[in-house]
DNA sequence: CTGAAAGCGCTTACAG
DNA sequence: CTGAAAGCGCTTACAG
């Protein structure tokens, strides 16, 4: 067991509470004192006890706000579990969270479940939004006041946000493209569905895909990009529609939402059988069809992470003080197939 | 915030002392009172803050021993990280733990470095070791005196073991013959180097993989199953001699260590391009042969995650009392690939 | 069978 | 600028 207040106390011929107001930099202690039980944190090796941090932190309950735009979107749901087995985990110590739901990526929706959060007085913000001025003002503003912001999932430029937590995008359109080489049927004709070309995301995912293709040689030719809008409706007519014009497509793309959309045009065309079918995440529509062998693989990212980790790296923040030591906490790409699904 | 010991000892009318013994079944508490006190935790919602707990125990302080057959053996690498990972989190509650490492799998030396950890006072035990009688009954001796074991990595049969945190070796079977499906040149002439037949995991690996190939409807032959005891030259020399006896082998798939050797049999062959090489696991060796492009692609196992989590468990096997909810802690079947790995 | 007290390590008013 | 005391929730001797 490492050096405790007290022995330090002891040691200096002080009482606790100067040292307690040396280690945590809380001013009023004389010069001389201060340099004094400075030396001797460093000769005895002190760390402060998270146990004893913890204990006497109780008086002061901390709040964790979470935005998310998750409503209609299952991606989030296993974000959210993270998010609330942090909270189980974390509920002795004081923690606890409240999760503000948005539908869709409008800033102005999203600034006004932040400042509701915030008028709920949370201690700390978790956020999962887009990444314009309008927004990064209002985050900025905020971490001014001393609230501390990480984004999850999709990361935030021009903000002093904390860290980011989330997908590792450029790796996992590299690890799609890696799957594909390995199944390679050359040469590939390749349909890209994205979700929205103003997403960074899902760009990076395409970046990340055709470079690799590149780098490796592999014969092939994108026939289009379209973008599905994360909507499955839309995905369905748009791929149809694409899939008509291109008729000589073996390789569906689909770096975001709206699988179910584009297979079930694969399926009406009956050409499941011809087409490599590569998407992302693992949400319901998209599992079934892997295990239906529509698609052959899913490159996915850990969102049960996401959500558990970023409260567990706030509150570390919030007892010690110190900031967390990356700023990007990437999660692991997760190959997934019919058989480790 | 939930309803705490003092609380109660109020609303009882009794001192937080009895409330402690009914709590913790300590025993020496009149019938009337005891019902009294078990009614109120019932109907005040009591349950136990693991912050007083842990500052509380802090006075007797845990080890947990650990004993792995890691020597010379790189794959274990992760899981002692993971280990040291727990401990250094769980260092402020009074947890270290004392690491056992031992060469190979000969049950006497497993048995003497788990009798030097509880000579060492050990708390807890987590072991990897061979699933014999002798091991059993020294493991079931040690149980019986109170102290809790886990399997990591390896199971125990006929012992009273906590849990096992580990591979679900047939799943990562599947999944190996799931990626072949992908890559699938028929007809599959496969070559299959395992470990040991004596091996439980090493076997499960090879039955998963046939069942799969098998309700797959895949064309497949296996030309022989080899051994390569865990040992690269042996597997060199073995995988050597069935490439020259077998040349219409397609595939190799390798269950367990091994995997230089193996692959510089294929290579010295100049075979590497015709062949399809699946393997287990993350070790340097077979890393660098991923990234060669030798290997397709190789199925890990999480062994950072099965150190880390064991520890855990023990750990709140220790505060809680309460034994884990699962027998069985499986970690993910992840498949690696060049561009993830 | 039961209670009062001290303690785990840290923080927080409060008094001086 | 500094110290003494009380408290976070639980456990552990000890006294009766």
């Amino acid at each position: 067991m490492a050096a405790t207040i007290k022995a330090i106390a002891t040691a200096a011929g002080v009482s606790r509470g100067t040292v307690d107001r040396v280690i945590n930099g809380r001013g009023g202690v004389s010069p001389e004192i201060e340099q004094k039980i400075k030396k001797l944190i460093v000769d005895m090796n002190y760390t402060p006890n998270r146990a004893g941090k913890v204990l006497a932190g109780l008086k002061k309950p901390m709040k964790i706000g979470c935005m998310l735009p998750s409503i209609d979107n299952p991606f989030f749901y296993d974000v959210i579990l993270g998010l609330k087995q942090s909270e189980r985990e974390l509920s002795d110590f004081g923690v606890s969270i409240e999760i503000a739901q948005v539908k869709g990526f409008d800033p102005n929706d999203h600034i006004r479940a932040i400042k509701e959060l915030i008028a709920k007085n949370v201690s700390a913000l978790c956020v999962s939004t887009v990444d314009v001025p309008a927004v990064q003002n209002v985050l900025n503003a905020i971490i001014q006041k001393g609230i501390p912001v990480i984004s999850i999932n999709s990361d935030l430029s021009h903000t002093n946000r904390l860290c980011y937590v989330g997908c590792n995008y450029a790796e996992s359109g590299k690890t799609a493209a890696g799957i594909l080489n390995l199944i390679r049927k050359e040469p590939l004709e390749v349909l890209i569905i994205t979700g929205s070309l103003n997403m960074q995301g899902h760009n990076q995912r395409i970046n990340g895909f055709i470079k690799t293709l590149q780098d490796k040689g592999i014969k092939h030719h994108i026939a289009e990009v379209i973008e599905s809008m994360d909507d499955d409706h839309t995905a369905y007519t748009r791929t149809l529609c694409a899939l008509k014009k291109y008729d000589r497509v073996n390789c569906l793309y689909i770096t975001a939402a709206g699988v179910a959309g584009a297979c079930r045009a694969v399926e009406e065309q009956n050409l499941q059988d011809q087409m490599t079918i590569l998407t992302f995440d693992d949400v319901p529509a998209t599992r079934e069809l892997v295990l239906k062998n529509v698609i052959a693989a899913t490159i996915c990212q850990e969102p049960f992470k996401q959500g558990y980790e970023s409260i567990k790296i706030l509150y570390d923040y919030f007892v010690n003080g110190a900031a967390p030591k990356k700023t990007h906490y990437f999660t692991d790409t997760v190959i997934k197939i019919k058989e480790n699904i």
